[in-house]
DNA sequence: AGCCCCGGAGAGAGCGCTCTCTGCGGTGCC
DNA sequence: GGCACCGCAGAGAGCGCTCTCTCCGGGGCT
């Protein structure tokens, strides 16, 4: 056996030390109270002066545990990442990992064939579950874990979503549009359209139906919905086509903060005033709403609570894997500011 | 003992299912060449056939290695990806890593506090080594990692930076500078400014005296510096300064994108032409040199390259912990657009 | 014929933990 | 006094690999 290079400090050593048996030394460390407390503060003590730290492969081989978590996403969303949404969660999901000691697995899906390597990565018990990014680009990724060794708990519904099969963590989408489409009614509107998202993304039907339902709801003319794909120019010529077509416009839910600021734009050069003549909704209560012309009112998603709850319900899964699937999805709330 | 909850599929039943002893089928499995093609082809059918895969707990603990590698950050730079410059660097970093068969594990830095558990963790033999960004904001870490048990590499050159101790990849700064001032002067600029970053950042000091120098060693008169904090709004407010203090300034090296994006709007606000009036040449040769008007011409930095570099010192440095550390400095080059 | 060498492969000793099993001495009970 | 019980702790069998040591058989050499 070549010599480990490492500190070389182990379990026997501190229970040497100590006077006890390894047994008696693995007690102490893992907080097992049937130790006399004279045994346990001499563990302890041996411990700190032999600066013991254990070996955690050892420990994985030992127990079957890992206590790590992948995160799985994709190359494209560390690009992204900058724009992304879900640095947030991201951020909740990091805080709740350290909470409970576990480390978080960085796993970067790409092509298909890297794919391969992370199911089997998966597969290979190197991490006891995993955290599933969604984005509109990743939508294989539930196909590819459909049958992980280990629990995997996804950010965002999946397509095609099984409530007997995924577990997922989501946001309200269809009551976050209602909420905003309310809002839209309730300051007198009667004409109020949508800019939508591209109709492949969950997010985006479900907040088309919430919009559409409220008006339903309330006897109101359903104008039809302009589309864009998330983006500031795409919100901008959506904005003129919805215009185009609706000229007596007065309001308008915007799927997202971004596709608004272009919105606004189109708005502010075809001489309406907003709020005064069109009011606008947001999604997202970004950044962007509040640096907007006026302000944006938006619809607010727990972002970081998001990341949080999926580590809680990753845990759960892992702790018993044969409880059914838990899908968890958030309400959202509506910040109000000047453009309604 | 529990029975673990995995495939339970291990090494020893593809050898009996192979018909040979663990020992060739673990040759098999780690490409040793001394084994008889007959046997290793029985080892690999019995490896598809019973979809076994290596345990790496136990792996890591036989032969006291891990294949994956810590990437130290903190919370703030996870906050900041959006607008850091290290998503480059990561995603060059990823791909290297990929390349060998490595994981990539996330650690967090944030208070001082958690740094503890940080540097236990490293030094708790769950890594072979770690890649660490260094950012204005997290200068303490050097420090914390001053004699670990795994080699780390920085991205970036730790302040008080001891060659004998420290390795690290960073990318020429000071020549960086040079090359911006050098295309100043080439193009007939004979008064040259500059807004540097704040000099408690390394980048902004070395970019401050390459520029100086070259002006020395044309013997040039060497302005007053203006200083920002590498914002747009900064740039903009250092370059009415400069101008104030030097009003036939006709060069000016600014050192980042953002800041000269604010600096041309000044220099517009004043009437004066880029580049017929002054020259301005920025640095990150990022998407805000292609998109200010006029284009910037800008210093570009290699980073994608630096992200990989990083990994393949740290590898390195894993397999022969003794050598002496290594410093990499990457060239930069300058990108000419309309601005000079 | 005797020797060495060499390709090939099995035996088995770890790696550093965890956890069950077992056993000890002492207390409270009938 | 005998018995059940309980707090405490040691022995030791793994967890699933890797890798050295050893051995075997056969070819080439003197």
């Amino acid at each position: 056996m070549q010599t480990a290079r490492r500190g070389a400090v182990t379990l026997e050593h501190v229970a040497a030390a100590a006077g006890v048996s390894r047994a008696t030394a693995s007690r102490v460390l893992n907080g097992v109270p049937t130790v006399r407390s004279a045994s346990a503060d001499a563990v302890r003590r041996a411990v700190a002066e032999l600066g013991y730290r254990p070996n955690p492969a050892a420990r994985s081989l030992a127990r079957g545990r890992h206590d790590s978590i992948g995160l799985v996403l994709t190359e494209r969303d560390l690009a992204e990442l900058p724009h992304s949404f879900f640095a947030q969660p991201l951020r909740g999901a990091t805080a709740a990992v350290a909470r409970h000691s576990i480390q978080l697995v960085l796993l970067l899906a790409g092509q298909p064939d890297d794919d391969q390597a992370l199911r089997r990565y998966l597969d290979g018990s190197h991490v006891d579950g995993a955290l599933v990014i969604l984005e509109a680009h990743s939508t294989h990724l539930p196909g590819l874990f459909g049958d992980t060794t280990v629990p995997v708990v996804y950010l965002g519904r999946p397509v095609d979503s099984d409530p007997n099969v995924h577990s997922y963590v989501d946001v309200d989408n269809y009551g976050g549009a209602r909420l905003a489409t309310e809002e839209l009614v309730a300051a007198g509107r009667r004409t109020i359209g949508t800019i939508a998202g591209p109709l492949d993304m969950g997010v985006a039907v479900d907040r088309l139906a919430g919009w559409r339902d409220v008006l339903v709801e309330h006897g109101m003319p359903v104008p039809q919905a302009a589309y864009a794909d998330f983006t500031a120019d795409g919100g901008a010529n959506a904005m003129a086509r919805l215009l185009a077509a609706e000229p007596d416009l007065d309001g308008v839910f915007v799927a997202s903060d971004l596709m608004a600021t272009g919105a606004l734009k189109v708005l502010a050069a075809s001489g309406r005033r907003v709020p005064a003549d069109v009011s606008v909704v947001g999604y997202d209560d970004s950044i962007l709403a509040t640096t907007a012309s006026p302000p944006l009112t938006s619809v607010r998603q727990p972002l970081e609570e998001m990341g949080q709850l999926m580590v809680e319900v990753l845990l759960d899964r892992i702790a018993d894997p044969d409880a059914p699937p838990v899908q968890r999805i958030l309400p959202t709330q509506l910040t109000r500011r000047e453009s309604v």
